[in-house]
DNA sequence: GCTGAATTATGTTTTAAAACACAAATATAC
DNA sequence: GTATATTTGTGTTTTAAAACATAATTCAGC
């Protein structure tokens, strides 16, 4: 059990973007009813079907949204890093999820119950805004996707998943080290290709000297040429 | 020119949803800023990497978004009927347009400044609740949709489109034809697919009985077997 | 440390869909 | 009403990616 103060100290610190449009009483509000809980690697956060109760932040470690389509296959929608927020879409349309979300590593999240998070935002425009900015970047993110999904060949397809990994979760002190370590499973079920085809595709970029893999850290030695390749390919 | 009245006539008909959670002087600010444009059929209505100005209102007409690929390739994003709204999101998230727009068929919209727009949500909760239940819908169709056009085979995804189609457009009196007469070239941007393969497949429907075609006309015969291809095909 | 499971790796075969080619039918422009 | 462009329709070839098969390696549990 998290201490008040504990946790109030918490929400101001990692909730800054959410916290900074809050009246004094929405704090307080925020602070009553918000809960910590911690996940272990692979634990599911919710599934799809669910009905959607939450309002997600993930305050440490790495999570995925995902969505298991026909014949066991999975597509990786997006993925979350400190501190980001997820859950509410299903909530605000109505609908339960149409879409899983697990944890990558062992991970830390804070919840609010949506109803909580509906009324502050029926009293506060700012936080209204936050939401609807939000969903207008997903929304986005999403028709982009669907594009690149589809039109691009294995090869891009890959190329530009480094590349979203890279700006998602940053480098390593190296500038040149992916911080995040996925499975070559995960790296398939981001850029829609079977398993043996990234690990096939990723053999052929470290072949071309445009990455250093060792195990699952990737280096990229070569960005421009990879940029190329996710643009074009 | 319209006159006021009149025009005041058309938004109460057709805004009705978004009328209804309007302050009197809110209604006061919509109805001097609402313009009405006639667009001919395949006349673009707003492009990719255009700023984002105005929220778009189809009031008659039928209307694609749309996204260019890799390649001359195009992928059929959204189709709207009246009355719908559409342009505020790239607004919202305060990037160029990621897609464009197109009168399928002669059309008429509305069209409001965004900066309208943004004043009165800041102004009016249950507008800004409005727009975040639009953009929550759409986020999550879009989020399903990269898993059908990815993981699904060719004709699962024609079929999907039809279905698609008739709840979009609805169906004509004889409760079968749908309402909605598009090009082969259309279908197969709709259903990520080449023209031939969508001019092919939809012969084998015919052959299979599930519809008829006459022309651009489609009839759904065998909307149960369709919705089985659409579901595992 | 040993054992079984999961992950990574690579070669081969199969297949779904694109690409190409060309003809027929419609639609559009003049 | 004729000419031209566009759309629709089919057959054939090519190709990208999946499916299948089988090791080698790494990881996890006891």
């Amino acid at each position: 059990m998290i201490r008040k103060s504990e946790l109030e100290a918490i929400i101001k610190k990692d909730l800054s973007e959410l916290w900074k449009v809050l009246t004094p009483e929405d704090k307080r509000v925020v602070v009553e009813n918000f809960s910590v809980r911690s996940f272990k690697k692979n634990q599911i956060i919710y599934a799809e079907n669910d009905e959607p109760m939450n309002l997600w932040i993930l305050l440490d470690g790495k999570v995925k949204m995902y969505k298991n389509g026909v014949g066991d296959r999975t597509q990786i929608l997006r993925l979350f890093r400190p501190v980001q927020y997820f859950g509410y879409r299903a909530y605000f349309a109505r609908e339960a999820y149409v879409s899983s979300v697990a944890a990558f590593e062992a991970s830390t999240l804070g919840y609010i119950p949506m109803k909580i998070v509906e009324q502050l935002i029926r009293k506060n425009n700012d936080l209204a805004m936050f939401f609807i900015h939000e969903l207008s970047r997903n929304l986005g993110g999403s028709d982009t996707k669907i594009v690149n999904l589809t039109q691009k060949h294995i090869r891009g397809r890959l190329a530009e998943a480094i590349l979203i990994l890279r700006d998602n979760y940053g480098l390593e002190d190296d500038n040149q080290t992916l911080k995040i370590y996925m499975s070559r499973e995960d790296l398939a079920n981001l850029s829609n290709m079977t398993t043996s085809n990234a690990i096939r595709t990723l053999s052929g970029f470290v072949n071309e000297k445009l990455i250093v893999v060792d195990g699952r850290r990737i280096k990229i030695t070569n960005e421009y040429q990879l940029r190329q390749i996710a643009r074009f390919g």
